[in-house]
DNA sequence: TTAGAAACCAAACGATCGTTTGGTTTCTAG
DNA sequence: CTAGAAACCAAACGATCGTTTGGTTTCTAA
């Protein structure tokens, strides 16, 4: 029996400042992007933000949880099919990928957005950015690899290049399938020459 | 026989003025950092940062290039004795690590800061890593690959896995040398196992 | 020694920032 | 129908932002 609990009216533009908070953070960064520009997105005035949300860092720690659970549930989803351990990593990078690049704003706020652009809230940040990579961590350490790869090198690799392709992907000019496959199999097969 | 083409003096603290806009750059950002904090961190006023740059985004430019400078002199010394074209990929990744993750603030500020950041000056931002990165293709294009292998693919992995480490790197815990031949160990090595 | 440019200082400009405060509307449970 | 909470509006607060303007000091070349 909490005391203030009442169930929140149909009319609540909530999601709507969300949606418009991760994108204005994916198109100009979290500390060029006003909270002026957030309510005017929804034809709000800047305090009533605070109706949602205690502070800015606030607004976007509610759009990083966001983008990590859409992010975990793609991959989640693209791998629950597979049974082998690259197919099932291959999977899961093009579902990471497809996420990050073209599907949601969200995910691509947890790329784009430094933690410590948020100093009052960047312990929270990292933490959530840290449950999504555990899952990723699962799929690598289900590889069967010969003795002396370092797993976590090849965890760290991997998740690297995925996360940085954002500095240099361009629409219609890359596919995010193609970019992930391409990785994975020059890990999976060997790269040296004759 | 240019007009207003005088000597610089002696006394000019326009090299403070960049270590310090390059240091606090890469603590907070280039949208966080105000002039007036890097003004202030050489015991200057704020205007007087306008004698030296017509904007803040110019003084972002400056920083910047010194910053490509460093990272390309550190991997081009690193590389310059090696023959082997795998060897020559490791010395320079291991220099790119250590310049981005231990040694320069300027190298640093070329990671930590997107483009998009400053819209003013993006372009020319853009540029400069694009500069810095011809280096890198080089250094790919040399290696003795098997048939088949994406050359593109190849290089942008390595330098966005390389790049990305600034997210989890920790001094002391990590060391810039062993990280950088794990991921080329990966690259260069069958990873499957038996 | 002395012009004159280099390299600042001093002080403010308007704009914008995150946020607060008090009041108003609007939906919904009973 | 009606209380009362939910969800805002309206208006401002002080702080800080990048930048400008006009004057002052200080070095250096001749």
């Amino acid at each position: 029996m909490s005391r203030t609990a009442r169930t929140p009216r149909s009319d609540n533009r909530l999601p709507r400042v969300l949606d418009a908070a991760a994108r204005l953070f994916r198109e100009k960064g979290y500390t060029a992007a006003s909270m002026r520009d957030i309510a005017g997105a929804v034809d709000m005035l800047p305090g009533s933000l605070y109706y949602h949300f205690a502070s800015k860092g606030e607004l976007l720690v509610a759009v990083y949880a966001e983008g990590v659970r859409r992010i975990s549930d793609a991959v989640a989803s693209a791998t629950d099919g597979e049974l082998d351990p690259w197919n099932r990593l291959e999977a899961g990078c093009i579902a990471h990928l497809e996420a990050l690049l073209e599907a949601s704003d969200y995910a691509q706020v947890v790329i784009r957005v430094h933690p410590s652009d948020a100093p009052d809230v960047a312990d929270e940040l990292v933490r959530l950015r840290d449950g999504y990579e555990a899952l990723f961590r699962s799929m690598v350490e289900a590889l069967p690899l010969a003795r002396g790869v370092d797993r976590r090198a090849l965890r760290l690799l991997l998740i690297g290049a995925l996360n940085w392709s954002q500095t240099w992907f361009h629409r219609g000019k890359d596919a995010p399938q193609r970019i992930a496959r391409e990785f994975v199999a020059l890990l999976r097969a060997p790269v040296e020459g004759s």
